[in-house]
Parts: C-alpha cells; structure tokens; sequence
DNA sequence: GTCTATAGGAAGATAGAC
DNA sequence: GTCTATCTTCCTATAGAC
C-alpha cells in the first residue's frame, strides 16, 4: 500500500518525514523516539503501530535518502537532449546530486551523515542500494571517458570518490542564502574540468 | 602537567586513545563510557578520576584531532624551501592533511566524522580551533592566487569548502592495502590544478 | 489508531572501600 | 588510583484502555 492515501498511510509518511528530520540535525543514536514522536505531533508509543522498531525507522530513511537522490540523477541524464557534451551530462548529475541533499534534503542528507553510525543491521540492509547509486555514477564518468572527455589517465574510481566527498561534505557548509546551488554546480564543474591552475583554458569553457 | 610522564599522566593518555577509537568506530553517542573503559583495560567508574564526564573526554579528543592535523599541515608548509612553487606547497598540505587523518588517524577522524553531533555546548566550545584551522588553508590558498597560481576568478571559500570534503570523506572509502596516501594527494593536486577534461596540459604538468 | 502507563534494561555519574 | 556497588535518569518497547 506504498503510497496510498489512506489516514493511515498519511501518518506513516509523517513520522517518517519527522525522523529523516530528527536523525539528520542529531544522528541515530543521539535521537530518542521521544524526540521523533514530537516532531510529528504523536505520542512515543503511537509510533510502534507504523513502525516495528527505532532501527526499522531509520532503514526506511536511509532508503528512501538513496532512491530519491539516485533518482534525480537519473532523471537528470534521461532529460538531456542526445547530443550533449560530456561536460553537460555531468553538470547535470552534479547539479541533481546537489539539489537533492540541499533541497529535498531531510532523507538523502541524514543518509550522507549517518550511514557510518547505524547498527550493523541497517549498514548491512542498505549496501545494496547504495551500491547501486554508486554504479550510476561509474556509469556516467566511464562514458564521459570512453568519448574521450575526461583524460585517459585519470582513475574514475578516485575521481568518483573525491567527487563524492566534494559534493556531500556540502551539508556541513552550504548556507542557501549565500550562493546558489546552480553555482556552485557550475563552478564545481568548471574546476573540475580545467582545474584551477592559472594555465588552465579560459572563460567560455564553461558555456 | 600535560605531557608529563608520571603514571596517571600515562593513564590518562590511554584512556584518551581508547575514546578516540571507540569515538571514531560509534559516534559519540552510540559509544558508552563502558565500552571506553573496556578498551582502555579499566573499570567504568575509574575513568572519573581522570575525566568529569563524557562530554570532557569528546572536548579532548575533538581538540587534539583539530590540533594535530593543524600542527602536521603547518609542519609540511614550514619544511619546504623557500622557491617552491605554490602547487608544490598545496600538494605538501594535501599529503600533510591525508596522513594525519588516515593514518595517525583515530583524534583526526573522530573529529571529522563526528563533529556535527556532538551536544552543543562540545560544539560550541570546539568551534575556535576549527577556525584556525581553517584559516591556515584560507592563507595557502590566498597565496597562491596572490603569486598567480591560481586562476583569479577562482572563488576561495568554495574552492577550501569542496576541497576539504573531498579530502575528509577518504575516511570513508580508503584502504590502506590500495592506493598509497602519497598517491592519493599526487592525484588529487593534479586533477585539482590541470582539470580532468582530455584538453589539460598533460603529463609532467605534476612534475 | 492513538492514548496512558509501565515494564525492563542500560546509561552517566557518584560514593566509599581498599 | 582503581575497584565494586549503586543512584537516578532516560530510553526502547509493550500492554491495555478508549
């Protein structure tokens, strides 16, 4: 009944967007189901008829953080017109990474920030799914190199994985009044592309 | 008396090096002050001779992880001949930056991964040595562009911010038996400087 | 479905013997 | 200095009324 719009299902949804809330301003362990509960306007023991456990809870945060940014960046890709450069498709995947641990947030950020500190159980149960955002992006940047757009010699493995750290370690510092979240993709990109050394190409490599 | 080598200096220092592990392997909440005291061949009540509480021990370790790495990146740039260029000096406080937090690593990387959930007042009391060091890099950073090294529409803050999250999040992904750590920063100062786009200046541009 | 009440356990911290 | 024992508090989870 995922989805539905029963009474039921609409409380569901509720603590569960009261927890994405909770674990990722206070961590997993640090949250108390107290806390969870009244955030979303509950009793601590009326949660236990939606959810089985406090770990169960989390789980199906984390799931819901993964799915919904390996979502919007494969939405990003499917929405480029065929013919764009390399450099665009990965300002795209960069720009809906992004949007989604910045704006969406609540789910795939308590996702970024957590997943190191959750019991065994829930580490083990999410793998898969991180696993498989992973190979979204391995996809994109293979391509991006088999057409010749990224150097021969940089290991995608690496890049992938500084990438990564760049753009999550963003929850830490982003302030939304401040820079936009298309500039700082831009301007991720343009760095990342043609560095920032003084020789590098100039202005309009961006455009 | 810090420093000191009397035997309650030595026990304290172990019992520092046990909370510094299990900090980093829990998080801070999920740890127990058993589960320190067990690492540290001791009894839970013992560690109160040494330390008024849980929040203190964190208070310490989070200081002495921002204070090594800070000490360690400072030694990398004052060990450097006065001529060397400015990428030569970011690759220095790169590599400095990676060793202290993956491999003299528990203080630095309990730092990293558990500074945005500690209890406020931890946090609060924290936030001046992150400043400083913070500050350090403003000022490599700021050099570099100064002598031209650096592009100069390259926006700093953002540069730091991206630069450091690529750096921290290797907690997360390195392994020791792989790439090196001196291979790691050589990679990641060419990528940063020469881009990754197949139109960099190639090769010995790391020279 | 949500409430109140509470069981059962573990945590941080303290007291006092040695 | 370190131990054992314990106080107090708070948490997860359950039971049963409504």
């Amino acid at each position: 009944m995922t989805g539905s719009n029963t009474k039921s299902a609409r409380t569901r949804a509720k603590i569960l967007d009261a927890a994405a809330l909770t674990f990722r301003l206070r961590g997993y362990a640090a949250t108390t189901l107290k806390d969870i509960a009244e955030a979303a306007d509950m009793q601590t023991g009326s949660l236990y008829y939606h959810f089985e456990s406090k770990a169960k809870l989390m789980e199906e945060v984390l799931d819901k953080g993964i799915r919904e940014v390996h979502a919007g960046v494969l939405k990003s890709q499917k929405e480029l017109a065929a013919d764009v450069s390399a450099e665009q498709r990965i300002l795209s995947a960069v720009h809906a990474h992004l949007i989604l641990l910045l704006k969406n947030g609540d789910y795939t950020s308590t996702n970024i920030r957590n997943f190191g500190q959750v019991p065994d159980e829930v580490h083990q149960h999410h793998i898969k799914l991180r696993k498989a955002y992973a190979d979204l992006w391995r996809k994109i940047l293979r391509q991006a190199q088999q057409e010749g757009a990224l150097a021969a010699d940089i290991d995608l493995a690496l890049l992938r994985m500084l990438l990564m750290g760049a753009l999550n370690w963003s929850v830490e510092w982003y302030q939304p009044d401040k820079t936009s979240i298309e500039a700082i993709a831009q301007q991720v990109c343009r760095m990342l592309f043609h560095g920032i050394g003084s020789s590098r190409p100039l202005k309009n490599a961006s455009a």
